[in-house]
DNA sequence: CAGTATCCTACTTGATACTG
DNA sequence: CAGTATCAAGTAGGATACTG
């Protein structure tokens, strides 16, 4: 996957990283990718996101094929999304991370500690 | 993986993707898992990385137990870093990542170009 | 070589208020 | 309900200069 020198496909897997890597929108996949078909409040609930924020991130998964937005013009309005076929894809490797983050969570807090520990000696 | 209503797992994947996720603790875990061990600076020309932000990662990789670094007190100095056991668990879900996002770069620029004509009418 | 220290800019994110 | 607009604060990240 790496070349020596400049490594060019680092800057392509930063690219798509800087994209759909970072956090809000790994989780919202996760999410949709759980529960199948969500409207813009239910996610805000869920993960505890801004409104501003889960706008952006759900305008740029849009825009990036990742997620289908449905408009349903009723008074209230409602607006359903749901993962395409490339964010199902996305699910894949995204849920490997998810299920890591948590299995090593607390490995994490403990190293944490041990190296706090021993830099204050 | 979720729960509803404020979905507590999420918190915590927050919690580590914040820590482990960025595009430079990825791009390193990556240099590192395909080349076994790498000095400062062979990581440095590697990625194309700032020193400050090479450093900074390093340091936080170490702390969290991703990342071993080995000091050899020679002249001039040798500094070699290499994954935990912890670590090369990560790079799994990292690989994965990394490889969908070289797969599917394309196909988020098209969906992009496609999203951009439509929305400009 | 392998860093640390300092400065500076740009982007990210949240809070808040408003709208169709 | 599902957003947009605006403001304020923090953080990421690079450039540069210096050190053991």
């Amino acid at each position: 996957m790496l070349d020596n020198d400049q490594c060019p496909d680092c800057k392509r897997i930063n690219e798509v990283l800087s994209r759909v890597g970072d956090r809000w929108s790994v989780l919202i996949v996760i999410s949709l990718a759980q529960y199948g078909t969500l409207r813009f409040n239910e996610i805000k609930r869920n993960l505890g996101i801004s409104q501003r924020m889960l706008s952006r991130t759900l305008k740029e998964l849009e825009r990036d094929g990742l997620v289908k937005r449905t408009y349903h013009p009723t008074i209230p309005p409602k607006v359903e999304y749901n993962l395409t076929e490339m964010g199902q894809s996305f699910r894949e490797p995204v849920s490997a991370l998810g299920y890591w983050a948590l299995d090593n969570l607390s490995k994490i807090d403990a190293a944490r500690e041990t190296y706090d520990n021993s830099a204050e000696q």
